[in-house]
DNA sequence: GATCGTCTCCCCCGGCCGGGGGAGGCCCGT
DNA sequence: ACGGGCCTCCCCCGGCCGGGGGAGACGATC
């Protein structure tokens, strides 16, 4: 079955466009659309979609308040993508802290919509996506910190897996891991994967980084 | 004949809030504005100011690029200012080394931002304010890992080393760090090695842990 | 007992990464 | 004029990495 999604945006073009990307794929449905936070809730609870894209800035209610409310009402409520114009948004971890599931740029290339909508859909929180590093690069090193650490505390790693985690920050190969955990390097990356995709990180290198501004480890 | 300032910054916020307390001196006169890096050289050959208030932290093209670029190809070039919210900003250094003459917070007082603009206007250099003399003096105890911090000061790395190494300490790839330098990714590749081959590092991760122990950058 | 989560291991495979070696252009200092 | 960094780009190539998909074993919880 496919992945129901409703678009929450005050801006007609945008819901436009979103709509337009996701309905391109077979297994995206686009099942509302609302123009303000204070409609979402009665949409959630009629159409029960898996994914809400939402908007920050909206007027009436905003996508915090209106994050908050749906969480808070709606049983097994969807999941929450926040939209937004600018990376460096402090209404973004203010909506990631609200219980927020990961977050999407407004200009982000199509495939990358998808991407999140579908990761996003399937439970994974998003910390790194590609649009956000891009434009993180060009804005210089903004992004980070709180993102980072709301990552790390939804990420909810295993046992193994932070264990994994805390070597691979200190600069060891996956042969290297299964040596020093008495495994086989196939389990190394069985946990390796598990980590990258809970924490939305690329490579093992953004899961390094990822620790460090967390502060899952710290320098010195 | 009053000194001439050109400013430049992606934020309009920040240019009116600037205009407005440089405007109240009867000898500054702002005598341009502009959005992004990439629109100044031009800029400033046609209204030759004696100041630039640049921004680090832009689209395009960053305050550095813009600096050198400015630097290189403008006979008689303005003073540069360098414009910044955080004290510790990397790009900061980064900017100075480039041949800005000066740098100014952002939340700096009205007072503040005027002498400042008259300082570098009489050819002063403002490269130690107290807040950046206090950090420095931070950095210099609190940057970690003394072996780290040893190892980076040996790596003697060149500019466009470094350059590379803060890309890769914020998660891009090669080809990412390629399309942001605008240069080829088997020069980008080229660069990596070296980098590599300087901090003893066997792989990207190990010279962000590097880059991140030693100081170089910092969490937050 | 059944289900779920965790840890363990396996195969295939494409791709990015990093090593080695080379080379041309540029500016700078000798 | 000649070197010496530095930045740029090129080739070949082995290997580690990460994705996708699957599966068995164990304990806990319902």
């Amino acid at each position: 079955m496919p992945v129901t999604v409703l678009l929450v945006d005050d801006e007609p073009l945008v819901r436009a466009g979103l709509r337009a990307v996701l309905e391109a794929q077979p297994d995206i449905e686009v099942v509302g659309e609302a123009a303000d936070g204070a409609a979402v809730i009665p949409l959630v609870r009629q159409l029960r979609p898996d994914v809400v894209a939402m908007d920050v800035r909206m007027p009436l209610l905003d996508g915090i308040e209106a994050t908050r409310a749906v969480l808070r009402t709606v049983d097994a409520p969807p999941k929450i993508l926040v939209v937004t114009t600018f990376e460096n948004d402090e209404y973004v971890y203010e909506a990631l802290r609200a219980g927020a599931d990961g977050f999407l740029l407004k200009r982000a290339r199509p495939a990358e919509i998808v991407h999140a909508v579908r990761l996003v859909a399937e439970g994974e929180s998003l910390l790194f996506p590609a649009s956000v590093r891009q434009l993180a690069a060009e804005y210089g090193r903004s992004g980070g910190n709180r993102a980072a650490r709301a990552a790390m505390d939804r990420a909810r790693l295993t046992e193994r897996e932070a264990e994994v985690l805390r070597l691979m920050a200190r600069g060891l190969s996956n042969t290297e891991i299964a040596a020093r955990l008495v495994v086989g390097t196939e389990t190394v990356k069985s946990h390796v994967s598990a980590v990258l995709a809970k924490l939305g990180a690329r490579d093992r290198t953004q899961a390094v980084i990822a620790a460090y501004e967390s502060g899952f480890v710290a320098p010195g």
